[in-house]
This record gives C-alpha cells, structure tokens and sequence, in this order.
RNA sequence: GGGGCUGUGGCGGAAUUGGCAGACGCACCAGAUUUAGGUUCUGGCGUUCGAGAGGACGUAAGGGUUCAAGUCCCUUCAGCCCCACCA
C-alpha cells in the first residue's frame, strides 16, 4: 500500500470541470422527470481559479448530482459548449486558452480596468469574445431597437481626467477616481446607448408576486426598492419670464400651497437659459462636488436664480432656486420645496431663510406648531390653508388635485420610477460591438442581419486614451452604409457585460443552434428554471436584468414563460480577512493551491464543510487537512475490509442502524435546506462509528456499508465515489446510479432514552421502550435514585411528560 | 439617515417544531506505533469548585413569557451587508 494512498486518486480540480461537462451533464429529452438546474459557475480557461466559485460551484453540483441520483433529468450548463467554443477537452486542460489573442487583451485589461475585481465577470467577458455568442446579443439587440427597446441619448458619465476614460460608478471611490485617489471625478456628457428598462418596471414590480416564496424575501425587497415605484403628481410652474414652465414632480401635491420656493437640479436644462455665465458655472461645481460622495458628507446648498415661477393652484409668485440636492435623475430634476412638510426641504429654507408655511393639520393635533420639530411634519392630515381644497383629507386632496391639475392642463397623476433606463454602452475593447452603423446621410442604420456578427479586430492597441481603441482601427470603422452605399463610421462602443449574463441559460438549452438564439420548444421544455443558484451580490443587477430580458424575449415571442427563474438561492459570499474578497482588495485566495495540495475532492469537499451554503464564510485555509484524512480513513476502510473474511458481525445491527440513520439524515438535508456542512458531519460520524466496530461487522455488513458510502459520497467526493464504486467490482458512472433509500425500522433505535429533569434542570436519563405510557414513565423517572436525591424533602407540585422524550418533575 | 442580517468554546460551526447546549472538524494535550519527525490509531478538551462522586455557572448585555429559552417577546450593545438628499 502506498504511503498516502488516496494520493493516486487526486485530480486536479480544473480537469475535473471538462471532464464532467463532456460526460455527465448533458440532457436526456426523454426523461420522465425534466428538470433544469442552472449553476452561475462556469469552467475557468486559465489557471485562476477562485475560491468563491468553488463554493458556488461545489454547492450546485452537489444538488445536481444528488437529483441525478433521484432519477431527475439535470442540466448543468458548464460554459464553454454554450458558447460554441472549441469543446476539446484537452485544451482546456492544457490550459491552453481556446483563443489566444482574448486571454492576453484581458491580461492587459485586467491592469487597468476594475471591472476584473469581480470574478464573476471574469468568465462573462471571456464569453463575450466569442462570436457565436455575441452574434445572438447583437440579434437581441436590433430587435429591442427595432421595438424603440434601445435608443441613444446623451448622459452625464463619470470621468476621471488623469485615466482620461469613463468610469462606472463602482469606479469612483469617494468622489474620485480609484486609481487617482487624489483626482476628483468629472461628470462628462456623452452619446450613450441604453435599453428601456423603464417600459417594463411596472411587470417587474408585479411579477413579483409569482416570485414570492420561491425567492428569498431579502432580494425581492432590494429589487422592490431599487425599481421605487411612486405615485404622485406633476405639476408645472409657469415662469414669469420665459414661455417653458418648469415640471415638478410631487408625492404630496396635497401640500402645494405650503411651497414657497421651486428647486432645480444643477444639471437641469432650463438652468441654460435662465441662469447667468456665473450661475452656471456654479453649477457645475456643484455637480462636480457631488459626484460620488456620500450624501450624508454634503451641506445642502443652492443659490436664487433671480427668477419666479407661478405656483398654478394659489396663483402665488415663488422664487426659483437651484439646490445640490436635488438630483436629475429622478422624476423631473426639479421639485417644489415645502419646507413645512419635508424635513430636506426644511432644512434647505431655514439655511437661506425662506418662508416656512404650514399647510397640513394632523387629524387630532394643531396645524404646524413650531415647524422644524419632528413632529411638525405630519404624514398625512387635513388640508389646511389651501383655498378650496381647505378641509379635505390628503389622500382625497392628492385625487381631486391631480384631477383638477390634468382639468386645467398644468399637470396630471404621475408614477415615477427610481429605476433608471440600462446604459449599455461600453468603451471598452471587447465585450458585443454594437451593431449599427452611423451614416451621414441615414443617420444610425442597424447592421443587416447577413453582415451579422459584427467581430471584434485582433491586432488591436490598448491606448489608455478614455476612447474605444477600436476608434483607432480604419478597417473596423470605416464602412459603407447599408442603405445608401457612402462612407460611413461603424460605431465603437462595446455592450455591457451584463447583457451576456441576461440570458445565457437559454443559450444552455441550446448551445450550438446557429439559426436562432436558440429553439423556442427547447426552452418550453426546460425553463422556467426550478432552482437558480448565485450570490446575493447580484440582487439588483443581473437579477434584474435577466428577469427583464426574459420579458423582452416573451414580447419577442420566443419563449411563453414571464420569469427566468422560480426559485432563486443565494449563496454566502466568501469573505477574507473580514472583507469582501475581490481582486482589487488582493485578497482572494486561489483555489489552486487547495486543489494541488489535496486535490479536487478534498477543495469542493472542504468548502461544503465550512458553513451551510447560504451563510458568508471568512476564508482560512486551516481544516482541509480534515477532509483530507477523513477521506484517507473513508478509502482505507473500504480497501482493507472489502474481500475480506469480515468479522464476527456482533455490530452489525448497531452499525446498519448507523447507516440507516445516515442516509436519511442526508436525504432530508438534500429535500429541504442543504446544509451539507451537517451530511458530512454525519458522514463522519458513520465512519467513526465504523472505525470502533470494525473487527465485529460482517463481510455482508462491509458490502453494504461500502456500497452505501460510495453512493451517499457520490455528490461531494465524485473521484473518491467512484473509485470505492470500482473497487466493489460495479460499473460505470456512480451516480448514474440511485440514491439509497433507507429503511425507516433499521435506523429506529431500539429504546427511547428519558430525559429526567427536575425543576428544568437535567439529572438522570433512563431507557425504556417506545411508547411506555405516561404513568410508567413517570414512575419511572420518580423512583430514579439521582431524581430521589433532588426532590428528597420537597413537594412535588406537578410532572410534565413528553412521550418518548422527556420528564420534568417540578418541586417547590 | 433608511432597510436587512448576524452575535454559541481558542477557531469554523451543530442543536429541524421551545425539551440533554457545544454534534462534526480544526487547533491543542496525552498515550500507542516509530530510531526520530511525519503518517496512522486511541483517549482528553466550555468556565469553575471538588481528591473523587458530583455540584455551580454558561449561547453579546439586561429584562420578560414558560414546567422548560441558544430558540419566542421587549430594550440595549457590537459587527456585517444593501440602499442612500428618490421629493
């Protein structure tokens, strides 16, 4: 026997994706029992593997092979098929990357771009290069633009002067730019693509319902926040001096005749009319000073314009104001403050000393008592002080005003959404072209779908310079327009990742179709999808980018279902030295060297073992060693006891039982909560229990025993699994085979041991069979020599008893 | 500022519905095997009093409900996460 000899069996985990997804996963159309279990975790092409996606990966494919087991039909998309990348298993296990040029662009990308700080990217934007893939992003996309889905504005982006590029908002750390601490953040106006997101918050919201109980609360409560659906109103205040009045939008129109002033946005558009060189550079600083920084850190601040605005219910004159806080990016960029009624609007009026007018009387108080005070801001009450409305409850007010508004054209009833329509646009070398080709003549012209994929150039330069490098490639910019025939000039922003990850699970279902994103009665087959497995960190991002995608592709007439997924599971995130780990910290810890060290089956083994799956864990290397030798102890059991002339078999009823007890305690883990951390546990028990029994269980019992714990090992220890599987002289996959049922007689325990207590505290313990009734029990447990010393001269005033289970005698 | 989550030994964590707190593993200690180290095997391992049998205390802190609370309720503290001037 070999010195270490589980060592023999150790394979390198990275070898061990490929080789599974060749293998194992793909779908049986003709099961009984479909079901789609779709996993975030992707294969990686190099050699970074990182710990998270271990995790990730380890917990789905546990539950997949498990349903495997149960006789489900799993699919478990793994990447690179999807694609339609070169599926030779053995390049990837050579690690040679499947396109060359993509893995040494990033390699340059990755040192200057913080998007790599995920790892979760990682694997999206390798996909992304690939053009069997992006080819259907770009199909999406002429659709959506086809439908008025996608459009081109003008934004405001963060721009960080000293990178000379656009930065996303994860980018900018405290009002500056990551890499340039020192540099504040500019906001920059750029013609950027977006798709209308918007058009479909309402569903969003809605459908919410279908996702109750299938997904965790927490997420459906940050997705209902970040969509922020408010009803109100908009209101416009007609300027004295000019003919375009200015919107407002309001929840609380009710408190319309409290408003003495209207604010703008700095970054309004009116504002370049209106206000003087001076005033807008103002402005401006003010955007500038905003940018990035925590809200909180910010005075309130803002200057008079010089300008009124008519208040189109009282008729009265208000000055117009601009103010840093409010923002243009939600309802109209310009409110009407109310400085009696909300607190930021107060605080804004008592600094520059504008009037303050209480217009809303609690239903059982007076109406504003000292404004400014908590409790002068009444939510809702009685209108007061407001002409004709005077009396009338807000809520009735809020009806008849937004009516009487829509009535007399200035204003109606208005829902606003804080979700903001989904920039898309990238500067950014890889990642899907988008599609369309601007033409001095027809202005944007889609791609026609025979020049489809657009693909990106190889021989490309990173510049740094803040524009897309592919600008710098004549023979990717210049082209011919499609409808016309004249020069024209490709467009060189790349897509949002995200798009990618919106809807890769229906690519999975039909990865190599090159006729369509993929068949439509494939994906009635499988979707919606019964169990998605990410982490929470995606909550508000491609949780609901794919729930939009899955809509917009229903409207497409693709798919019948309204939602991707019906129950979703958030994974615990793993955590270094108390801190998120991601590559810009430069605390990730790699997996490889786990995986080396150990091998496979002790890496995915030891991150299960760690925490239940939903629970963040902080990373220590310390324990695998655990697993390590648990798994020694599991293979040298099986090896020097099988074939054997066994043992006397006295333990064999005892160990059965262990057995028994095992199985179904892993069984209902698996059917409800998955905590695998408590199966392994249980699994070690078992051994444990096997190690003190071993010279008194029969060959028959080691058979069994053996056999069993290859199957129950199958969705942790695959490698080990199987090689206990070959050992017992069957054949083929391990889990191909059945999960083992287990009898419910043999794991029962012969005798019900008695917890006795007296006063709640514990004092003896007796063994009786099931079911002694009550009186027995209780007999019993008052004639106990250890129950005798503690109730000796006292009475007892009454006996609780729970069959089977517990006596508690209390004394006073 | 708003919302949410979590607090259990030296460490990761068990304890499914209120019913034996600390399963399982790590670390540590002791013994066996070994020339030694490593490996492997066996045993010990919350704090404290006690020679021992055994007792007392103990799940962030305080209070409550209950025969019985890590678990339910209230208050406080600490840590983490998400959103954040959303009109």
């Amino acid at each position: 026997m070999p010195e270490k000899p589980y060592d023999h069996i150790q394979i390198e985990l990275k070898w061990h994706t490929r080789w599974e997804n060749a293998d194992f996963y793909k779908a049986e159309e003709n099961s009984a029992k479909p079901k789609f279990y779709v996993l975030e975790m992707l294969p990686y092409p190099s050699g970074t593997l990182h710990i998270g996606h271990i995790r990730n990966y380890s917990i789905g494919d546990a539950l997949a092979r498990y349903k495997w087991m149960r006789g489900y039909n799993v699919l478990h998309p793994m990447g690179w098929d999807a694609f339609g990348l070169p599926a030779e298993n053995a390049a990837i296990a050579n690690k040679v990357p499947p396109r060359e040029w993509t893995l040494q662009n990033i390699a340059a990308m990755k040192k200057t771009h913080r998007r790599f700080a995920f790892s979760y990217d990682w694997d999206r934007e390798v996909s992304t290069c690939e053009p069997n893939y992006y080819r259907w992003n770009q199909w999406f996309f002429l659709k959506m633009l086809e439908r008025g889905l996608a459009y081109r504005k003008r934004a405001l982006v963060n721009w960080c002067p000293k990178c000379a590029t656009v930065l996303a908002n994860e980018q900018v750390v405290e009002g500056c730019c990551w890499r340039h601490e020192d540099t504040p953040v500019e906001q920059r106006a750029l013609e950027q693509w977006f798709l209308k997101i918007t058009d479909y918050a309402d569903q969003l919201l809605a459908d919410m319902a279908q996702l109750e109980g299938g997904w965790p609360e927490r997420v459906l409560t940050m997705q209902r926040n970040w969509i922020g659906r408010s009803e109100g109103a908009e209101i416009d205040f007609k300027l004295a001096s000019t003919i375009q009045p200015i919107r407002v939008f309001t929840t609380r129109v009710d408190t319309i005749y409290g408003a003495t002033c209207v604010i703008l946005a700095p970054e309004h558009p009116l504002n370049e009319q209106i206000l003087t060189a001076d005033q807008q550079a103002s402005a401006k600083a003010m955007v500038d000073a905003r940018a990035g920084r925590d809200p909180g850190d910010i005075a309130k601040e803002g200057f008079f314009t010089g300008h009124f605005a008519v208040n189109p219910f009282s008729g009265e004159q208000v000055p117009i104001w601009v103010g840093n806080f409010v923002l243009m990016g939600y309802g109209t960029g310009a409110i009407m403050a109310v400085p009696a009624h909300d607190e930021r609007d107060f605080e804004f009026c008592r600094k520059y000393g504008i009037a303050v007018r209480p217009v809303i009387r609690p239903v059982d108080g007076a109406l504003g008592v000292e404004p400014g005070l908590k409790e002068a801001f009444p939510d809702d009450g009685i209108v007061e002080n407001s002409g004709q409305w005077s009396g009338i409850a807000s809520e009735e007010a809020r009806r008849q005003m937004a009516a009487y508004a829509e009535q007399h054209g200035f204003g109606k009833a208005a829902v606003t959404f804080r979700i903001k329509d989904w920039g898309i646009s990238r500067q950014r070398y890889w990642g899907t072209p988008i599609p369309v080709i601007h033409c001095p003549t027809c202005g944007v012209v889609p791609v026609p779908d025979e020049q489809l994929p657009v693909i990106l150039p190889e021989q490309i330069a990173i510049t740094g310079a803040g524009r897309s490098p592919l600008e710098n490639v004549p023979s990717f910019v210049n082209v011919a327009c499609p409808k016309c025939g004249e020069p024209a000039k490709r467009e060189t922003d790349t897509m949002d990742t995200f798009i990618d990850s919106s809807w890769y699970f229906y690519r999975y279902c039909d990865p190599h179709n090159d006729r369509q994103p993929f068949d439509p009665a494939k994906i009635e087959y499988w979707f919606e999808i019964d169990q998605y497995i990410g982490g929470v960190e995606h909550a508000i991002l491609h949780l609901i980018y794919s729930r939009f995608f899955t809509k917009v592709m229903r409207d497409l007439g693709l798919i019948k279902n309204s939602e991707p997924a019906r129950r979703l599971f958030t994974q615990g995130m793993v955590i270094a030295e108390g801190a998120k780990m991601s590559k810009s910290k430069g605390n990730v810890v790699g997996a490889d060297m786990l995986a080396e060290k150990f091998g496979a089956d002790t890496a995915r083994m030891f991150v299960l073992f760690a925490a239940p799956p939903e629970k963040e864990v902080d990373w220590r290397f310390e324990g695998a060693e655990g697993i390590y030798r648990f798994l020694g102890r599991v293979y040298r059991f099986v090896t020097r006891n099988l074939g054997g002339a066994g043992g006397s078999g006295a333990s064999d009823r005892q160990v059965r039982r262990k057995l028994h007890q095992t199985i179904e305690k892993l069984t209902v883990d698996f059917e409800t909560r998955w905590h695998f951390n408590t199966c392994i546990a249980g699994i070690m028990e078992l051994m444990n229990v096997l190690y003190a029994e071993e010279a008194n269980i029969s060959a028959a019992a080691i058979q069994e025993v053996a056999e069993k714990l290859a199957l129950m090992l199958a969705p942790f220890a695959p490698y080990l699994s199987q090689e206990i599987w070959e050992e017992l002289g069957r054949e083929g996959p391990v889990f191909r085979q059945a999960w083992p049922a287990f009898d419910p007689e043999l794991a029962k325990e012969d005798e019900a041991e008695i917890v006795v207590q007296v006063n709640g505290k514990l004092r003896a313990r007796i063994s009786v069979p099931f079911g002694t009734p009550k009186e027995e029990l209780e007999r019993l447990a008052l004639a106990d020599e250890r129950v005798q010393v503690h109730i000796a001269g006292k009475q007892v005033k009454k006996i609780i008893t729970v069959p089977d289970k517990l006596v508690n005698i209390v004394v006073g």
